[in-house]
DNA sequence: GTCTATATTCCGATAGAC
DNA sequence: GTCTATCGGAATATAGAC
């Protein structure tokens, strides 16, 4: 280790180029020649930096699988209202989304088929604190709030809202027919419009 | 062409091997010999029969991707109320996807590899007939029986209830902590519940 | 039409010079 | 640390016998 910055920057950029390519073309397209390329550095760097393919895939997915679940825990957790807290969630997620199009085909591809043992490790063995939010729905049920709804198929449903048209993007604009430009105007409003559609399901 | 029963039935048995294993793996992680393997014969004949793997991949992935607008058109086209066909969009999108639960997957995956010209030759130029139902909304809407939302956000909004689950079904199970068995039974529910969330969510 | 054997290409990984 | 050159295996594809 002679160049301490040199080593972190060449370091970083390959990560960054594998991120790229990784998301864009998944686990088995990618070609470390092509992540190389993006780099502007020679394939043997890559192996000298993360030894194989396998490890510096796995390295870029637990990043980019942290990166797919943002401050959702936060939202579900604090002592907001509902209404608040699923005009939050659906705000934040299709923002970041929207800074990041590929990311959920990718992790929703790569989930499908690597195995369930490597989900725990990347996102561990809990799952989301799911259980503050359920309690609260069943609150607001019990008191008359809102109407009666299976809380799981309610959270199901707010990730779907979200998450599915990025991974649809392309269905979706041959369906409406709709430019890159419509459609990115189309998920602006969708904001607001899928909290509007959430709340006025459940609301009484 | 000395045996048609005998060529049919290979031909046949190839594409029915091959389905599975893309369906699965995706173009990029499929391997031939695995396809030959599940079809009984030898990795030649593949070739023998279909050229490339490409080439029978294409053959896969166009008969599959019709297979994913089930008799949607129809449904979307026929005389029927709104709510009507809101509740039969649903109940057949999902079961239709329950025996195929690896096919929306596969093809919103490859639909963000191919180039945009692939999906026009695998599903026309047209879109799907949506005005129609576009008019149907427009109309209820007007005539007050609905709340004011736009049409294409509904029409993704209902795709996103049916479709997301089976893409997202590791993930769900991780948040959710459900076995297979709980999935299963939970989306047999959703056919009620999603058509009630979006009916409840329009309903004035 | 179907098989075995083999050619060809591609790609991840390593050796070794600098 | 970074490069060039190359190995070795895997996967697609073809040749040729039956």
């Amino acid at each position: 280790m002679v160049n301490m910055e040199k080593d972190q920057s060449t370091e970083q950029k390959i990560l960054e180029a594998a991120r790229e390519v990784f998301v864009e073309k998944g686990m088995d397209g990618a070609r470390m020649q092509d992540i190389a390329d993006r780099a502007g550095m020679n394939k043997a760097l890559l192996h000298y930096y993360f030894r194989s393919k396998e490890k510096l895939f796995e390295k870029v997915f637990i990043e980019q699988a942290a990166q797919f679940l943002p401050q959702v825990g936060d939202i579900i957790m604090s002592d907001a209202p509902l209404f608040t807290k699923i005009e939050r969630f659906v705000d934040v997620y299709i923002t970041k989304l929207t800074e990041n199009p590929y990311l959920p085909m990718f992790i929703l591809n790569e989930l499908n088929k690597q195995p369930q043992s490597f989900i725990l490790k990347v996102w561990g063995e809990r799952g989301l604190p799911v259980e503050m939010f359920v309690t609260q729905v069943k609150d607001e049920i019990q008191k008359g709030i809102i109407k009666p709804i299976d809380p799981r198929q309610l959270v199901v449903n707010m990730a779907a809202l979200c998450i599915f048209p990025f991974a649809g993007k392309p269905m979706i604009q041959w369906v409406t027919q709709m430019n890159d430009e419509d459609f990115w105007k189309f998920m602006e409003q969708r904001k607001i419009e899928v909290a509007k559609f959430i709340i006025d399901s459940i609301r009484k």
